[in-house]
RNA sequence: GCCGGUGUGGCGAAAUGGCAGACGCACAGGACUUAAAAUCCUGGGACCCUAAAAAGUCGUGCGGGUUCAAGUCCCGCCACCGGCACCA
């Protein structure tokens, strides 16, 4: 910490505006339908002092959003403050251009690290979570933000979780209706005709819910003892601490987020997010299109063991469906593969391979994931002994099994190309499989792959020879690929009695075969998607418990049922131990007072997982004190409504790394919302920045192990909320990642030095410093004192009342200009440069007029709120002014005209290179500019003895003269 | 491997195809001071020449191209960052 002296009384300043604002609720939205408070800033500025706020006379409105932090131990972060001071700047600006701004924060407040401490201390999550956003919001506040504090909330309240539950009841209801291409109540269902039962009628029900019970392989991390999404599994680690996550099949809740890929997928082209961040979102659903297509098993009098699989009994003839994107590399199907956990590897294999096919399902089934991807490099299989027919030429190829074929995408089965897939190659390679080409590549191909057999065959060619012919020559050589051709060309030996694909283009050929095959009754078109169904349940005490019940029907199959919306907010058990268990059980099955119902029925012992009430919460913060709806109409209505272009928040900002967790889960649930007719906007967030990474001083990502971690604390006790938050501006683009440097932090302190100074007079500052180290240092008990003080600086005399210069005026103008078109374009960073520039200027100007000082604060204000206040105050009482509110007071104009120069200076290029300027009039003609650039010295040193052959004028650009 | 992004002084960074390096940091020199801090003023891409300057040459990751003119547009590479990764 150094001695120096502060730049300027910010430790007195801060808190004073803090306070006054939070007095004044300065910044609270109004919904349609309140009433605004008499003397309320908001209301003078709207003219709706004291009256109710109707929606036609609300002015129009902006939603700005940070994500929500998850109020951990450590506090905050400058990560925080970063994507905060942006949207907070961004709402005061809209405020000042008179929009009704909604600028909202509150917690996401369940989560592991709390219950983790449980486990270890024994003191319920609630109590340190408590704290911790305590700690939160006192280190938000000091940061001077313009948030409405009357909507605050935490997914943790009851108040809010009990929407939660809410919303979740809408998911278990519903199904998604094909026909109509949206979700609808599950009561509208039709049962089909051989659901006869309530047996049979509840399975088909669950078997179409939006929320529904799947017992699968999941992800479980024993360490953290949970499952997990696959958005929460990283290279087969937990996301949250890193520990190793293996599959295991358990009973879960499950989301079917699927039902949505293809709407998830298409309205990303109706929002205005970053490309990367839609780019993931479309890698992360990854559609692709192609063709399934089925092949009859051959059967053979060792094979077809006649059995029974979960109820279901199979019986001959097997077929064998597989997926692929490229149907016009049939011909080329040399064998077929399916995953070790297809149900019908245990029907086909013969005799011989069923001792080699266990062990090999076995040795599958015991890899994690992360061995999985490790061993991904050497190809591993084993034969089933059964063979299937290929549908296009009846050939007789055999049906393996290998773990490079998963059973969680497409069909689990695949028919192999080798000749045109990479991993088809691979194997076929290492089990010497036949490998047939059907596709010409282009001969540029062969040249690179087979360079030998390339030069064989131009030697007998003529130079007139098409690539297809030289392709008939390698072929009738017995030549064949060294290489996979993976890209697309003409189809080739593709031709049985009915079809031919000979010659077609890949595009063509797809077409023609899938056209065939589904006359044929033998496949079909059919869309993939990579994303999966949303695993939604955790083994945690610290979530959202689920609202269901378990029962038993007369066979004594336990079935789940909901409980209805008046048992909500259903509340977790108080427990003494909140420690997960091994085996998977969820610690709420421990309370079992809770757990049994009186009817003989069980609760749900699982919990929702930390995103659930990430989902909706901003949705909740439009009208966050409904206590009959999670949401009123009328503020869904005024809030996310349609607004020309603009749909839903106006700007969400916040980190890269919700791009395919929250930001995939939010968008789904404001889809099912809006099917049921509970929102208004099909998408819920319509311009979305990422903020960049800031780094460590030494460049390197902040951590406590490397010690370089920068606490907020420290440097506003040093610098100030206003320095801290121009420097987080000032560092470069919002977008970019960068390092800190406090050394750059002095800098813009010394700015607001350099602000200040030309404001206040020298000699009562003095004076005022005093009397401060007479008053020792500030504290909380003489608060008071010290703003009294602080009415002993006085303005500095070289403010008056008289006209501005038109140098004056011109420096303040390009000023607006550029702050104004900089906050539209976010472009924080180069505003606070300019307004640099302006201070600069203003600094050698004898005299500075009140007009032209004044607005200037109104620039400053969104960036450095609190010393904006605070000298527009005192620019007002000293000038006996009408005191009114800085926050709301209407942004300045530019006005071009004051811009506009008589001369400007013109840059002379002689053959493009830069000799000279020159002055000109602005309204100068081209035989004028041209003369004058000719006269220049430092031209003729480069013209003299060579003729101008020609000159170019670009008007109030430049002149480039070409000599020869 | 595939997709997306980024490459500019010692550092963070600016530049509607038109004077590259605004603004800030660090640095150097000066003023003020007994001294320091703070503040104020001045300087600055590299090279070459010079006592100093002027003038000149080169310069936005590398190689080409378009253009009177390219950091900016086009083609081909390289490096780094982020995401995905046996998805048929």
């Amino acid at each position: 910490m150094s001695s120096s002296r502060r730049q300027y009384p910010f430790h007195l300043i801060e808190p004073k505006w803090q306070q006054a604002w939070e007095q004044q609720q300065a910044f609270r939205a109004f919904n349609p339908g309140e009433t605004v408070p008499v003397g309320h800033p908001f209301g003078i500025r709207h003219g709706l002092s004291g009256k109710v706020a109707d929606r036609k006379s609300l002015p129009e409105k902006y939603y700005i959003l940070d994500m929500f932090p998850y109020p951990s131990g450590a506090g905050l972060h400058v990560g925080h403050p970063e994507g905060y001071t942006a949207t907070d700047i961004l709402a005061r600006y809209r405020r000042a251009c008179g929009l009704n701004v909604l600028h909202p924060m509150g917690w996401d407040s369940f989560g592991l690290p709390a219950e983790q401490y449980a486990v270890k201390t024994g003191q319920h999550p609630r109590v340190t979570t408590e704290a911790n956003i305590t700690n939160f919001t006192r280190q938000i506040k000091s940061l001077g933000f313009s948030y409405d504090w009357s909507r605050e909330l935490a997914t943790t309240d009851v108040e809010y979780f009990k929407w939660t539950q809410w919303i979740f009841l809408k998911l278990y209801n519903s199904w998604f209706n094909p026909a109509t291409n949206k979700a609808e109540p599950i009561e509208a269902l039709k049962f089909p005709a051989d659901c006869t039962t309530e047996e049979k009628k509840r399975a088909y029900r669950d078997s179409k819910r939006l929320a529904y019970v799947s017992e699968a392989p999941v992800n479980w991390c024993p360490e953290l003892g949970t499952v997990l999404a696959n958005e929460e599994v990283i290279d087969g680690k937990s996301e949250v601490g890193g520990f190793p996550v293996i599959r295991k099949p358990m009973r879960q809740w499950m989301l079917r987020i699927t039902a949505y890929a293809e709407k998830l997928l298409a309205d990303l082209d109706t929002i205005d997010w970053s490309d990367s961040l839609k780019e993931m979102q479309r890698n992360w659903i990854g559609r692709s299109e192609g063709a399934e297509v089925t092949f009859e098993v051959v059967e053979t009098p060792n094979n077809f063991k006649n059995i029974s699989q979960s109820g279901v009994q199979f019986a001959p003839p097997f077929r064998i469906t597989v997926f692929t994107t490229r149907p016009d590399t049939l011909f080329g199907a040399t064998y077929m593969v399916l995953s070790p956990e297809h149900k019908l590897v245990g029907v086909i294999t013969t005799a011989e391979q069923q001792q080699a096919v266990e062990d090999y399902k076995k040795f599958a089934a015991g890899k994690s994931d992360l061995e999985r991807t490790e061993l991904a490099k050497e190809k591993s299989g084993v034969f089933t002994g059964a063979y299937a027919i290929n549908p296009v030429n009846s050939e007789k190829i055999p049906i393996w099994i290998a773990d490079y074929v998963l059973a969680s995408y497409g069909t689990g089965a695949i028919m192999a190309v080798p000749a045109h897939d990479e991993r088809d190659w691979e194997f076929a390679k290492k089990f010497s499989l036949r490998i047939i080409p059907v596709v010409m590549p282009p001969i540029g191909w062969l040249k690179e792959h087979q360079p030998d057999e390339w030069r064989e065959l131009h030697a007998k060619e003529s130079d007139s020879s098409t690539e297809e012919s030289l392709w008939n020559g390698y072929f009738k050589l017995g030549n064949t690929f060294k290489a996979a051709y993976t890209e697309t060309g003409s189809a080739i030996r593709s031709k049985n009695d009915e079809v031919s694909l000979n010659t077609l283009p890949t595009l063509e050929a797809k077409a023609k075969i899938s056209a065939w095959l589904e006359e044929k009754g033998l496949g079909k078109k059919t869309i993939n998607y990579k994303l999966r169904d949303w695993l939604f349940s955790r083994q945690r005490y610290w979530g959202e418990p689920f609202p269901i019940i378990w029962k038993k029907d007369a066979a004594g199959n336990l079935y789940h049922e909901a409980l209805p919306e008046s048992a909500l907010p259903l509340l977790p058990p108080t427990l003494e131990d909140y420690k997960p268990t091994t085996g998977g059980e969820p610690p709420l099955a421990r309370a079992k007072d809770w757990l049994n119902l009186p009817d003989g029925s069980v609760r749900e012992t699982n919990t929702m997982p930390q995103w659930a009430g990430s989902c909706w919460y901003y949705l909740r913060y439009t009208d966050a004190k409904n206590s009959t709806a999670f949401v009123g109409k009328d503020a869904d209505n005024y809030w996310m409504a349609s607004n020309g272009k603009a749909a839903g928040v106006d700007l969400y900002v916040g980190g890269t790394e919700h791009a395919v967790l929250h930001l995939l889960y939010a968008r789904f649930w404001h889809k099912v919302l809006f099917d049921l007719g509970y929102v208004t906007t099909p998408e819920p967030f319509y311009k979305l920045v990422n903020q960049g990474l800031i780094l460590g001083e030494d460049g390197q990502k902040m951590s406590k192990s490397r010690g370089n971690v920068v606490n907020p604390d420290d440097v506003l006790v040093e610098y100030g909320a206003d320095a801290f938050r121009l420097y987080e501006m000032f560092m470069g683009p919002l977008q970019d990642t960068k390092p800190w440097n406090t050394k750059g932090v002095e800098g813009v302190y010394r700015f607001l030095g350099r602000a200040w100074r030309l404001f206040v007079d020298e000699k009562s500052e003095t004076a005022y410093e005093q009397a401060e180290a007479l008053a020792g240092s500030f504290t909380a008990e003489n608060a008071e004192k010290h703003k009294e003080l602080l009415d002993l600086i006085l303005l500095d005399g070289g403010i008056t009342d008289m006209d501005a210069t038109p140098a004056q005026l011109k420096t303040l103008h390009a000023c607006i200009k550029k702050v104004t078109e900089d906050l539209d374009g976010m472009r924080f960073n180069t505003a606070i440069s300019a307004m640099m520039v302006f201070i600069n200027e203003a600094m050698t100007w004898q005299t500075k007029p009140l007009s032209v000082m004044k607005t200037f604060l109104q620039l400053l204000a969104p960036f450095a709120p609190h010393i904006a206040e605070e000298l527009w105050a005192r620019l007002h009482s000293t000038f006996g002014l009408q005191a009114t509110s800085l926050a709301y007071a209407p942004w300045p104009k530019y006005d071009p005209a004051l811009l506009v120069e008589s001369e400007i200076e013109m840059p002379v290029q002689v053959n493009g290179k830069f000799r000279d300027t020159i002055k000109v009039a602005v309204d100068a003609d081209n035989a004028t500019i041209e003369a004058a650039a000719k006269a220049s010295e430092k031209v003729q040193v480069f013209t003299t003895g060579k003729a101008i052959k020609k000159v170019i004028i670009v008007p109030k650009r430049m002149v480039n003269l070409i000599v020869g």
